[in-house]
RNA sequence: GGAGGGGUUCCCGAGUUGGCCAAAGGGGGCAGACUGUAAAUCUGCUGGCUACGCCUUCACUGGUUCGAAUCCAGUCCCCUCCA
């Protein structure tokens, strides 16, 4: 089947939204936050781990994969799904974001992306008929679209080559993909403009997608920067249509992206940051690692009621990490994920009930970006 | 008892044709960064101060010298080999 995205409910004060999208591997309450998992493994944390912790659906990455250890082995494997042990929805990234964090690895052009492997220095054409190959393989429930994301800052002539890049690339890999348990998603580019993301949004909506990305933020900019394009783009997409802000973490981010509409959100923050050493709180972000804490044999946050929070303490979960022992990191991890997770069912909830507004107000009187 | 080697800043360890040495490098410690993962990574600091300068430091004591971690003498420890 294809996704489907059902609205249930608008926020009569913000964008916000909450919703259902309906996936071969099962449904996803949107608002949702989805852990990263590159390599076929959200690091450090099991597949049983992510479920107890609430995760719904997680990342997958097609470059990575395809590199190592190769698309064709995982369909051998019997797909993404099967080889991971993860039964529940993944979405697969498309490489387009190595085309930005990779820049000194690969040449653009518009056939596609000539890649030389990070891994070994070998070379290897990513056209967007090829990244479907790939993403088609790994059988994701939602693949996305190749795109080329735009470093910041940027000329304006380079922006709008890669935002028109990014729509004819649209247009091939809709016309590849060829998947009828896979959806396809197409992504929107556009800088810091207003005009190109308007113009991005209204040409890559046109090509009809199942859902979007908003990509091409989070590069770098300041965030009030990024708040103002999602307001400029996301009320140009399909209200029947998911709206994914890629690469989107930090818990304020999450907040103020649903307050625009933003329904799916990745990234890799809470993981990296938990394997060095620091955790979200309602209050903002702990360094568990410094030594205030080293005596400190609460938990890391008391109201939790994540695995780590519920077992262990500040003071061991420092000598942990200190020590370089993986279980620091994964039970860092562990939390991390579920405080973004547990922030967009609480998120969820609030906008079901009507109390969206408040909850953001409450949630910015604690938190300290 | 004899022969040889060595004692350096929290630790290990460079540095001994005397000045460019508050002293390389690593570890440890302290702090910061991290947003579709080349990240369990990276960056900064790590003798003291009334700081573009001054003070104390390279086992200890004394000496040579304009100047000593570096040279000399003695002392105290440590290691190896031979008795």
């Amino acid at each position: 089947m294809q996704v489907k995205y059902h609205l249930i409910k608008n926020d009569p004060h913000t964008q916000a939204r909450a919703g259902i999208l309906e996936t071969t591997h099962g449904n996803i309450e949107t608002p949702v936050f989805m852990p990263v998992g590159t390599q076929a493994t959200v690091k450090t944390v099991s597949p049983e781990e992510l479920k107890d912790l609430g995760a719904e659906i997680i990342l997958g990455n097609t470059y990575h994969l395809y590199l190592r250890p190769g698309h064709d082995l995982i369909a051998e494997a019997g797909g993404l799904h099967k080889f991971m042990h993860w039964d529940q929805p993944i979405l697969t990234d498309s490489g387009g974001f190595q085309v930005f964090s990779l820049s000194e690895f690969r040449k653009i052009s518009d056939e596609g992306v000539l890649f030389r492997s990070h891994l070994d220095g070998s070379s290897h054409l990513f056209t967007p008929e090829k990244v479907m190959e790939i993403e088609m393989a790994l059988g994701s429930d939602i693949a996305m679209a190749f795109d080329e994301c735009a470093p910041y800052p940027c000329d304006v002539k380079d922006v709008v080559n890669a935002l028109e890049r990014t729509t004819r690339w649209a247009a091939r890999c809709k016309e590849a993909h060829h998947h009828e348990d896979q959806s396809l998603f197409g992504i929107i580019q556009g800088g810091m403009i207003r005009e190109l993301r308007e113009r991005s949004a209204k040409e890559i909506t046109a090509l009809d997608f199942p859902g979007y990305g908003i990509g091409g933020l989070s590069v770098g900019e300041p965030k009030h920067l990024m708040y103002e394009m999602l307001d400029y783009t996301i009320p140009l997409i399909p209200e029947d249509k998911p709206r994914y802000l890629m690469g989107v973490g930090s818990p304020d981010c999450l907040v103020e992206g649903v307050a625009r509409g933003v329904d799916m959100f990745d990234c890799v923050l809470p993981t990296r940051i938990a394997r060095n050493g620091t955790v979200f709180l309602p209050t903002g972000k702990l360094v568990v690692r410094n030594a205030e804490y080293a005596r400190d044999f609460a938990p890391l946050d008391k109201d939790c009621s994540c695995y780590t929070c519920q077992n262990y303490s500040r003071a061991y979960i420092r000598h942990l990490i200190r020590c370089n022992e993986v279980l620091g990191i994964r039970l860092t991890s562990i939390h991390n994920l579920h405080f973004l997770v547990n922030l967009m069912k609480q998120i969820r909830l609030a906008i079901l009930q009507g109390g969206f507004q408040d909850f953001r107000e409450e949630f910015f009187a604690h938190y300290m970006v």
